[in-house]
DNA sequence: ATGCAATGTTTACAAACGTAATCGCTATGG
DNA sequence: CCATAGCGATTACGTTTGTAAACATTGCAT
């Protein structure tokens, strides 16, 4: 089995893994019990779940440890910020020929945007073009 | 053995499947082979593969059949526009918190969008308040 | 000291997915 | 008639994902 260490492809981080990425990101580090605290109640999941994906997000990469005494402390590696850019580009990529304003347009036509939404919007081009 | 004939659950579309999909959302209605001549060069698909995913998606009611001979002629039962607009819809709630105007604001930050998408964005904008 | 509680690691296992090969049937050219 | 090419159905098999239980280690309370 080849692969030596190089610091290669992004792996994909699941659905699940991402609910624990979220945890993280807003907490900055986390033990995992504490991550358990944050999703357990709504996901519904075991202690024993978040361990899971936690040491899968760290042979993805994506977070890393450090140990604090007896347990370890997590922290996310991957920017929130990269992560939801790079999964808006697949969709946009994938569902809109990668046109943005592909998808701007069928969310306006289908009235997933409220006025709110518009005027926001509206407001964020104005300023975009200082 | 309960569980008649109910038009239920909305099953999932893998990436797979969805390229699939865009053969059929384009061209209508066609054949196995017709469907593969449209993927399997850009994917690398063998005809194989092009068949079981067609009988994947007829399992999840998201393409029916219609024989044509000895064989079938394949037409899409969900709409593009639905399933675009279900999986944006996944996104901007999973990682927009539902705001879809979080999600153009991350793309103009982010420059995913180019000058002419502005542009498009705000001729859709005043369109849609007529 | 010592058993227990907490914590990370290893192993588990079913469902979904990606990617096919093989099987069985049938229309058709020879 | 009969071999064969074409087609859907069945079976296959490795990987990823969701969801956890079992195991090993160790610091702490008694």
């Amino acid at each position: 089995m080849p692969m030596s260490q190089s610091e290669d492809s992004p792996e994909r981080i699941s659905e699940a893994e991402h609910a624990v990425m979220e945890a993280l990101w807003k907490q900055g580090t986390l033990t995992a019990a504490e991550v358990c605290e944050q999703v357990c109640k709504t996901r519904d999941w075991s202690l024993a779940t978040v361990k899971t994906l936690l040491s899968r997000l760290v042979q993805k990469r994506a977070i890393e440890t450090r140990p604090d005494g007896r347990r370890y402390l997590y922290t996310p590696l991957i920017e929130r910020s990269d992560y939801v850019g790079g999964e808006s580009k697949r969709l946009v990529d994938r569902l809109f020929g990668g046109r943005a304003a592909s998808l701007v347009a069928h969310l306006a036509e289908s009235e997933a945007l409220t006025e709110e939404d518009l005027g926001e919007i509206e407001a964020l081009l104005k300023e975009l073009k200082q």
